[in-house]
DNA sequence: CCAGGATGCGTGTCGGTGTGCCCAAGGAGA
DNA sequence: TCTCCTTGGGCACACCGACACGCATCCTGG
């Protein structure tokens, strides 16, 4: 019942919120829709009427709602969300890596492989000097050691590799805050 | 009908794939485990016959083995991926900031701001040189030029900030494959 | 030989989901 | 100003499915 909102009518606060040119058509998100988009980026499993109640909608008009956002593509998938920790994987590397040459093919080779490695979670083609930012998990520093040698000093046209190591996470998030804006108020 | 297994028997090839000590128990993950986190990751959705019929087992025991993975807290939560090129943030920032100072004090007065940062979707405390290494989104570079005057300039005893813009992404992997394993065969 | 653990089956109940229908508000046009 | 049309919301209902339980069975280890 934390809910007071303006029940039994039609919500005359429904104002664009943000719109965006997606595609070739403008789409526009209410408030609303930002704030199903922020609970479900918290509990993708939410039942209609559960969300319906966070919200301030019936079950029937946030159906609706969902089911355009999912259409639409702003909801990609929903996905379970692992905690690395529990499979020893506290140990995040920052790893830069310059090519021996910027040629297409040598990039098409290094990212052939690149993709292949089980420990690289992200991996950037950066502007400036024309290197690559890898994201790897390891869970410790010998651990590392193990990836370094078997799956990054395997990759290809590899001129020069340097680690960073993270010492803490100061913020993880999967969606920026500016996305929902003013939604949570 | 993808799945050949021995129905109706026990399944005889519980052997335990993966053994961590999380906590101060050893608990261990066979490959029918890592199968459900897997697909799981992919569609966090799916109802426990459906998911009974991918891996091989049947509701119940499904059921079960998911809320072990649940309460053990291998699953951290259920939640929706964004697709945040549908929001025209489309540029990816890759910002390395140095302090004036390595005291403490600086430290927690920098974090204390930088967690307030719309824009910044990570921030790591960086090995090596001291520094810290965000990931921010935006835009587009001008968008960029904004949030570096309205949220970077203004985060308290920066010394330097050095920003990289990354052309494409090459890999973006919410979990390393190598947590999976063998699992997928 | 006997627990312990894990699986599969069956069943019942509960809840979510989808549909049809009506209503309110706002905008466009005559 | 009046009317029509579109858009979005709420209510009611019915159906299908998921979920949780109890029980029997089978393997394993002591």
């Amino acid at each position: 019942m934390q809910i007071s909102g303006s029940f039994g009518r039609p919500a005359p606060v429904s104002v664009a919120e943000v719109s965006f040119h997606a595609g070739n058509k403008t789409l526009a998100l209410d408030r609303k829709d930002l704030a199903i988009l922020a609970e479900l980026t918290t509990n993708a499993r939410a039942s209609h009427t559960e969300l319906a109640n966070k919200v301030g909608l019936s079950s029937t008009a946030l159906a609706r709602r969902q089911k355009t956002l999912e259409d639409d593509g702003y909801i990609q998938a929903y996905q379970a969300a692992l905690d690395l920790a529990q499979f020893g994987l506290t140990t995040t590397v920052l790893v830069r890596i310059a090519l021996e040459s910027q040629s297409d093919e040598a990039l098409k080779a290094f990212e052939a492989e690149v993709v292949k490695c089980p420990s690289v979670v992200r991996c950037f083609l950066m502007s400036g000097t024309d290197d690559y930012i890898l994201i790897v998990l390891a869970r410790d520093i010998q651990d590392f050691e193990r990836i370094h040698r078997t799956e990054l000093s395997r990759l290809p046209r590899v001129a020069r590799v340097q680690s960073s190591f993270a010492l803490r996470e100061v913020v993880n998030r999967a969606v920026p805050t500016v996305v929902f804006g003013e939604a949570k108020r």
